[in-house]
DNA sequence: TTTTTAATTAACAAATTGTTTATTGTTAAT
DNA sequence: ATTAACAATAAACAATTTGTTAATTAAAAA
């Protein structure tokens, strides 16, 4: 093998090269549908796509045009597919300290008709309160979030539905086994607003049920009572609140119950 | 933004494209370190290393040279990344049907002196059996396998230790978060040859007590005991044997018990 | 003052786990 | 033939955790 290797390794003019590099976002933001006075509130996860244009820059039929994208670029030659996802993202919401997480790569010939174009994929968490103020001062009628029970329904452009698809999966196996759900919260949250942000996920009735996951959440070792403060947000009472710890977890299949 | 956008989506030739596409594999091995009769195995997770040889086709010196590297090689313009991690893998092992998944991408600038080449990474999981026989008839003093104990002690070329670190700690938590154990066992294994394969990334009590993980065995849903088949693989008295059974499992660190 | 409601505690049966001790069935040694 | 050794696993039981239902608390709203 190490002749074909070698081959391999160093004949770099033999290989056609890619057409283009680009990073693509799935941009997720849980909104508060219900969010009246003294209630825990009923979260709704969402996707923020872009309509793609009729007519491009020069005035000629766009390809995809008027279908649904995720947006993206191309990543430049200095800097890594990440660095673009952030870079376009904060730009685009003058957030700094997003949330972003690398998950996929999509590749297949033929996917853009433009030409061998690679797409590394990210999906980011952004405050509903930008994307809220974000679509009310633009105007834009090309931005739009979807609920991830209705997205995928949608004319999607390229494979994106794929990608969405993939994204979707990514983002509920981290919500539920990793900390990522707090990026959907303040600080210090309440037990209710957990769970409302795990509910947008999953139907799991150790997690649906108020007393259990009130019960449970007190022996969990990577969040902690908040000693001394409390809140009103939820309820007339006032109520206990809480706060991630920084730490791995990793609970093997093997030992969980079922 | 729709403006920006459509410029970024549709005037290609403006960027830079990269000078290379490649598809790399961290092939992992479990060998059975004492493979006594009669006795549960020992284990010990390994990963395959190509040496990279000092001088190129052409007799110069070569890049990296010396240096230990995962296998790889150019994608070419009608395969996918994880295509030509399968066909690279399979011409080279004559085996088909390994377990192989994409993990991460490469795409630092500088990464490689060479050019701007993005690196898609897999890992795979090889039967011992073949490695074994491989390093053997082509006395391949370039080929060796490396405890993932000790392999990032060594000097492995590119950005490789950072590969192979994020490799590991992948196949760390497939094979505690899914079953992807299956492809270091046979179809059918006893409850100590599966503990043997854990034992390689874990030191959690439940899995190395004998008692809690045979008892702990028989109430996995992933899990089915086979009927009316016994071994004496691991043990004098007949040992009854498991086998895996296709699902998707997903427990919450909400749910678990710490 | 009463009603309402979210948060929380209490209480208890059911299920699971940790742990120790015994049993089983075989091989290998005496 | 007997016994020692040993992996597998069953038995037993206390300790812990869960599921579930009921009760309590505190503040707003009627």
């Amino acid at each position: 093998m190490s002749n074909k290797q070698a081959l391999k390794q160093y004949d770099i003019k033999k290989y056609r090269t890619p057409d283009g590099y680009t990073s693509d976002i799935c941009v997720f933001t849980i909104i508060s549908e219900k969010n009246e006075a003294y209630k825990p509130p009923t979260m709704d996860l969402k996707i923020m796509l872009i309509k793609r244009a009729g007519l491009d820059s020069e005035g000629n039929m766009n390809i995809e045009a008027n279908k649904w994208a995720i947006p993206g670029g191309f990543v430049q030659d200095d800097e890594t597919g990440f660095q673009a996802a952030k870079r376009e993202l904060e730009e685009e919401t003058n957030i700094s300290g997003i949330h972003i997480k690398q998950f996929g790569v999509y590749d297949k010939p033929g996917r853009d008709p433009r030409g061998w174009i690679i797409s590394n994929a990210h999906y980011a968490i952004v405050p509903d309160t930008y994307l809220s103020l974000r679509k009310a001062q633009d105007d834009a009628a090309d931005i739009e979030l979807f609920s991830i029970k209705d997205v995928l329904k949608l004319d999607l452009a390229f494979d994106h539905e794929q990608i969405i698809g993939d994204a979707i999966q990514v983002i509920t196996n981290d919500l539920l086994q990793t900390t990522v759900a707090k990026n959907f919260l303040p600080e210090n949250f309440t037990y209710s607003e957990l769970q409302a942000v795990l509910r947008t996920v999953t139907d799991d009735p150790a997690i649906l049920s108020d007393q259990s996951f009130s019960r449970k959440i007190k022996s969990l070792p990577f969040i902690q009572e908040v000693q001394g403060k409390t809140t009103t947000r939820t309820s007339k009472r006032a109520t206990k609140l809480y706060t991630f710890i920084e730490m791995d977890i990793l609970k093997p299949i093997y030992t969980a119950r079922y």
